[in-house]
DNA sequence: GGCGCTAATATTTTT
DNA sequence: TATTAGCGCC
């Protein structure tokens, strides 16, 4: 150590202010840094992490750093990367579902957890297959698929895994009938799951916490390995990831130590920091406890807090409008941001007709800034509350030549034909993996029908075998006509004969061309004069270039080993590719660099998505009661609040320019709906705010027509631009002819009724009025239910 | 066993 | 509006 050189690397703090330097440079104690909008929280994590390897010599491999996205770990990476060289490579920097794979990959086989018997080749079950599942096991229950839809079964399911509780803790805690079919079919899931060697999104989380718990040893060398864990969005954590965290630091886990009483010794602490802020707050719908972020300091008796409030995006406008709108909500910590970046422009305020006028003026606006104010299209994103809204948006650019890119919306790989390509490769790895396979058999058609798919289950079940044990022995299956056996042989022996590319070690791209070309899948699309079949056909040739890089070119992806990734020799196995595709998210697909070739590209995308992002200039669209906020938040307290923090963040984003606008008119599925103002431009400080065009300028005459505007200016409609305006005013006639005959009940609490499916009830509180009316209701053993009255089968008695 | 039609039904946000 | 499940017919 010498004395000449006491100044810290002043490279790494360079820049910084003073709370950062603080957070940079923190040493000991977990620390949360409560990090406004804007504030340079990823530059803090990105320096603490090049300060704790450069200064504090921590070597690379002991840090772990979780982020929300793949993409926002690979940036990470980078930017450490840049800062203290190639060694930063070791570190693990990723997703916690990344992490955790990754972990029990390496560990869960031969494990007795969740109920025993994972291989470390177990399959991932994204929202689609569990939902399969979910739906195969509710059939097998015989629970009537109207009062148990798979999709509210799985959401309940998954509140539990992020609460850690498992189908045993549900079943001894289901209260009434009603919890004890979802808790049977919580057991019945798993189960299947188990058997079919696959895990869930959640089951990821859960089944390493349960892991660490039961096996102290595996947990405590992580720890050791672990010295430095740092977590970014902590406030979108759920209490599962929370639990994770402990494990692993090793904070306040006296309940555990028991565990170690065998004699294992116990790793001291690792040093913990977590960065969020409770005000972006947005994922609470999936489990997110907002409380994580707000009990640090009691969760951590010796915890120190920073605060970072300068900001360093956005206009003083833009960040008075968002701390106007978030200071609406009870119970926060105040918080309020500053920027010394000037006033800049007012937002600008607009009323649009429908949702389509909306689009118009955006365009117009886009084009506006970019003739006056140099500004590019790439600098400009639409923000929108539910993907349907992109719709409009995506038509009218069509038609004014605006190009654009929607990030989200009908995710490629949840296309039908990436997901059957997808069920082969995983297939190919995993033959337990039953939904898989079952989707695959016929697919394309071979003449295996429901029929025979029934004979060959019933044949694994009375064996007790696995369904891809069952379709080798299906001579052995009764009533299986000798047609159908012989196509079955025929598929067992395709995917025997892929089966030993993968053994063969062949290449991801190679193995997955075999596929679509072996199977016959190509040839059926390719036969086909469906032009929708066309499009299917390039999207698996894009699937094919994704695995052909992926193969080629092996980032180190999320859950590489270090050591590989070290020798240079990352692992690009079929296993490999099918983990990279099955945990890439919304955010991950956005384009490095908005400039380029993509400099004329305006972005679309859902306010969650827009999390983490920034644009120069941003529209907020869609600012109605009813869309945003949504329809199911109004008048729950605690829903609206998680309203008003997607619309600080929405608002948040943008650095220079920011719009808002709403419809008078929007068309839901079908009926146009009148939808007032939303709530949160009453929550904008009047004087920010220049409106272009307002309802009174407007309502007089009403504008009952769609297509009316400046439809026709634009040159003539494209076909699909005709045809959706005619069908669109034809259901509007339909809808007008249709709601006189549906009369709305008028309820008031305490009202008995009946409803179709629930039966009886007691109204507990009734909200809006005529068309919006909606009536909470208490079905009993059913549970209190929110329902639309307009729509709802309910008769007063 | 397969195909094509009709009808119902759904729309929050996503790792 | 768009997808999908179920049903009936070949």
């Amino acid at each position: 150590m010498s004395t000449t050189q006491v100044t810290p690397d002043s490279r790494l703090l360079e820049g910084l202010n003073d709370p950062q330097r603080a957070a940079v440079t923190h040493a000991g104690a977990p620390l949360l840094v409560v990090a406004g909008a804007g504030s340079g929280k990823t530059r803090v994590l990105t320096r603490r992490i090049a300060w704790l390897i450069d200064e504090r010599k921590a070597h690379p491999g002991s840090i772990l750093a979780i982020t929300f996205t793949n993409k926002a770990a690979a940036e990470m990476k980078e930017r450490v990367e840049d800062l203290v060289g190639k060694r930063a490579r070791i570190m693990w920097v990723s997703t916690f579902h990344s992490a955790c794979v990754r972990i029990l990959r390496k560990e869960i086989a031969g494990l007795d957890i969740g109920g025993g018997g994972f291989k470390s080749n177990f399959s991932i079950y994204d929202a689609a297959d569990s939902k399969r599942l979910m739906t195969l096991v509710l059939r097998d229950l015989d629970l009537d698929p109207k009062r148990y839809q798979p999709s509210a079964v799985l959401h309940w399911v998954s509140d539990h895994k992020n609460e850690l509780r498992d189908p045993d803790d549900a079943v001894k805690d289901a209260k009434n009938g009603f919890e004890e079919a979802y808790a049977s079919a919580y057991v019945n899931y798993q189960r299947r799951l188990r058997e079919a060697n696959a895990l869930d999104f959640d089951d990821l989380i859960m089944t390493t916490v349960q892991m660490f718990q039961a096996f102290p040893d595996i947990r405590e060398n992580y720890r050791r390995r672990f010295r430095h864990v740092l977590v970014d969005e902590y406030q979108d954590t759920n209490h599962a990831q929370y639990s994770l965290i402990h494990q692993l630091c090793g904070q306040s886990l006296e309940e555990h130590d028991e565990a170690l009483a065998g004699g294992a010794e116990r790793v001291p602490p690792s040093e913990l920091m977590v960065v969020g802020d409770a005000d972006q707050s947005i994922y609470a719908f999936r489990g997110a406890d907002i409380r994580n972020i707000l009990d640090f300091e009691q969760d951590f008796p010796d915890a120190r807090t920073i605060l970072l409030e300068q900001n360093y995006r956005s206009t003083q406008t833009i960040l008075n409008a968002a701390n106007a709108v978030i200071g609406n909500n009870r119970g926060r910590t105040p918080k309020r941001l500053w920027s010394d970046a000037g006033d800049g422009e007012r937002i600008v305020g607009f009323v649009a007709d429908d949702g389509y006028d909306e689009a118009r003026f955006v365009s117009e606006e886009i084009d506006r800034l970019v003739d006056e104010h140099g500004l590019r299209p790439a600098d400009v994103a639409v923000f929108y509350r539910t993907n349907a809204q992109s719709r409009a948006f995506e038509e009218v650019f069509i038609r004014t030549g605006q190009p654009y890119k929607v990030v989200g919306g009908v995710r490629f790989y949840e296309r039908r034909e990436v997901r059957d390509a997808l069920a082969y490769l995983r297939v190919l790895v995993n033959t337990a993996d039953e939904v898989s396979l079952r989707r695959i058999l016929n697919t394309p058609k071979r003449g295996i029908g429901e029929r025979a798919e029934a004979c060959v289950a019933a044949l694994a079940d009375r064996e007790r075998v696995t369904f891809w044990e069952a379709l080798v022995r299906a001579e052995e299956a009764p009533g299986l006509a000798t047609r159908s056996l012989k196509n079955i042989q025929a598929f067992v022996g395709i995917i025997q004969e892929l089966q030993s590319m993968v053994a063969a070690d062949e290449r991801p791209d190679v193995i997955l061309e075999s596929v679509l070309e072996r199977s016959g899948y190509l040839a059926e699309l390719e036969a086909s004069d469906d032009p929708q079949d066309d499009t299917r056909v390039e999207n698996l040739a894009e699937l094919v270039a994704v695995a052909r890089e992926f193969a080629e070119d092996p980032q180190p992806g999320p859950s590489a080993d270090p050591a590989e990734v070290e020798a240079g020799t990352v692992a690009v196995g079929l296993g490999d590719f099918l983990e990279r595709v099955a945990l890439v998210a919304d955010a991950d697909q956005i384009p490095d660099s908005p400039d380029g070739d993509d400099s004329g590209v305006v972005t679309l995308m859902t306010l969650h998505t827009a999390k983490g992002l920034e644009f120069p200039v941003v529209f907020l669209t869609g600012l109605e009661d009813g869309v945003f906020p949504h329809q199911r938040s109004l008048g729950d307290q605690p829903e609206l609040e998680e309203e008003r923090r997607l619309a600080y963040v929405g608002l948040t984003r943008a650095q220079q320019r920011l719009h808002v606008s709403r419809a008078l008119v929007r068309s839901a599925w079908g009926a146009p709906v009148h939808n007032p103002a939303s709530r949160f431009l009453d929550e904008l400080p009047v004087d920010l705010v220049d409106w272009r065009r307002t309802a009174s300028a407007q309502t007089q005459w009403g504008r009952p027509d769609l297509s009316s505007g400046q439809g026709a200016p634009l040159g003539s409609p494209t076909a699909t631009g005709r045809r959706n305006f005619s069908s669109a005013a034809l259901r509007a006639d339909a809808a007008a002819k249709a709601k006189p005959a549906r009369e709305i009940p008028q309820l008031d609490p305490g009202d008995r009724v009946l409803h179709d499916s629930f039966g009886m009830g007691t109204v507990v509180s009734v909200e809006g009025a005529a068309e919006k009316a909606v009536a909470s209701i208490d079905f009993g053993s059913e549970g209190v239910k929110r329902l639309l009255l307009r729509y709802a089968p309910v008769e007063k008695l």
